[in-house]
DNA sequence: GGCATCCTCCATAAATCCATGGAATATTGT
DNA sequence: ACAATATTCCATGGATTTATGGAGGATGCC
C-alpha cells in the first residue's frame, strides 16, 4: 500500500479547514450576513454585531485568512467587504444545510423570528406583482444597506424608524417586506408592526442575499 | 432600536455554527470525503483516515451533532453515511471556495497531487467517449468505494493492485481514470503508473463525488 | 451464561480558540 | 512635529478542542 506522501495531504485538508474553520462561530457568521449586505468598516461591524471592536478585528482577521473577504483603505478606516459571491452562496448553504439536517435550528429559528403565521411571497411573485404594480416593496434593513444595493423600485425605511414613517407607504396597497435573508428577523418585525397598524402587509420569503444570489437584479 | 432579543439570535447563529464547526478540522474534512463515497464502519473509517479509533469515533460524534451524517446499525458494527447529498454539495463547494480564496491550497494541492501537465477530460467528454466506445473507463478507489457505485461501465482496479493487474486493461485503448474527487490523489498515481507501462492514460477532471452531484448516473 | 467484537463514553494533558484591555501602527489634519 | 482616529497587534485568563488510553455498553457467537 505505501501511501507515503501522509503530510502533504494533511497540509491539503487543513488549508480546506481553514476555512471551515471560519464559519465555525456564531459571530463570524453574523459578520458573514452583514458582509453580505455590502461593504463595512471595523467600526460598523463591530457596532452591528454587538461586538468589542477588537474583538470584531480578530474575528475579521481569521475570516481574512480563510479568503473569505478582502478589504479596502479609505483614509483611516478599513472597509471589509465579502471576497466573492461564492462565498455568499457557501455560507447560505451551510445556513440551509443545518436547516434541513439539524434538530436544534428549526427551534431556534422560530425562536428567534418568532413563528407567526405570516404570509410569504416567493421572489418570482414579488417581481411579477411588482411589475403589475399592484405592491408596494419595502427595504427595513439599515439605510447603508440599502444604499449599498437593494431590489429595483424598493421602498427603504428601516424598521426602527417606520412606527415614526408608516404615512411614507400607501394605503391601499399590499407591502411586501423584505431584509437581510431568510433567518433575519427584521421583516418580521416590520410585518407585526404594519399589520398592527392595520396595513396589509407579507414578507418576501427570503431576503437581499439569496435575491441576489438568485440573480435578481439590484439597484445602487 | 431597542433589539431587545440578543439571545435567542446567539443561539441560532451558534447553531448554525455547530454545522460550522465540524467542517473546522482537516480530518473530519477527510471522513467526509470518504462518506461521499459511500456508508462504511467506524473501524474502516478510522484506518482509510489512519487515526485512532477513538478519535475517529470523536470526529463522527461531531460530524452526527451537525447532522451530516445519518447511522445505521447492524449487528455489533455501526455503518455511517453522509445524511444528504446537500451535505456533499456544502463540502465540495467549501473546497472549492477555499482554492478560489485561499493561496496556499492551490501550493497544498500541486504538493500533494503532483502538478504534472497530465491531461484531464470532463464528465461530459468522458459520456460521449464511454459510449462511442474508444475508451476504457478505470476507477481506482478501493474495492468498497467501486462496489458503494461507480461510473456504469468503468472497471475497478484499485491503485495498490493495478500494477499486478495491468493486463487486465486492453492495451490499444485509450484509458481514462478516475477517483475519489478533485483533490484526490488515487488516479494521478494510476495515470502516472500507467504511462510508465507506456498505457495513453488521462483523467477525469473531478471524480466520483462531483460526478454524481452534477446528477449523472451511477452504477451500484 | 461467558466471551469476543465493535463502538461510545470518560478522564486527562496539550494545544488552540475566544473575549478583552492596553500598547503599537498607520493615516489624516493642524 | 503633534494630536486624533481607526485598526491591528500583543498578552492574558478562561473555555473549548484534540488525541489518546482505559472503562463501559451493546450485540452476536459459542
Amino acid at each position: 500500500m505505501a501511501e507515503v506522501p501522509t503530510r502533504p495531504k494533511a497540509q491539503l485538508y487543513d488549508a480546506f479547514a481553514v476555512s471551515g474553520k471560519a464559519l465555525a462561530s456564531g459571530k463570524r457568521l453574523e459578520l458573514l450576513e452583514l458582509l453580505a449586505q455590502g461593504e463595512r468598516t471595523v467600526d460598523a461591524l463591530a457596532k452591528a454585531a454587538g461586538l468589542n471592536l477588537t474583538t470584531a478585528s480578530a474575528h475579521l482577521q481569521t475570516l481574512k485568512q480563510a479568503g473569505f473577504v478582502a478589504i479596502r483603505r479609505e483614509g483611516v478606516r478599513v472597509h471589509y467587504r465579502l471576497a466573492g459571491d461564492d462565498v455568499a452562496l457557501l455560507f447560505a448553504l451551510l445556513r440551509k444545510v443545518a436547516e434541513n439536517h439539524q434538530a436544534a435550528v428549526p427551534a431556534a429559528r422560530d425562536a428567534y423570528l418568532g413563528d407567526d403565521g405570516t404570509t410569504e411571497v416567493t421572489r418570482e411573485e414579488l417581481s411579477a406583482r411588482l411589475r403589475a404594480g399592484d405592491v408596494v416593496v419595502l427595504d427595513v434593513r439599515p439605510v447603508e444597506e440599502y444604499l449599498a444595493g437593494h431590489i429595483p423600485g424598493a421602498v427603504g425605511i428601516p424598521v426602527g424608524e417606520l412606527a415614526d414613517r408608516i404615512n411614507e407607504l400607501p394605503e391601499d396597497c399590499e407591502i411586501i417586506v423584505y431584509c437581510r435573508g431568510e433567518y433575519c428577523v427584521l421583516a418580521y418585525d416590520a410585518v407585526r408592526l404594519l399589520a398592527g397598524r392595520g396595513r396589509r402587509a407579507i414578507r418576501l420569503s427570503d431576503g437581499m442575499l439569496e435575491w441576489r444570489l438568485a440573480g435578481f437584479p439590484v439597484a445602487a
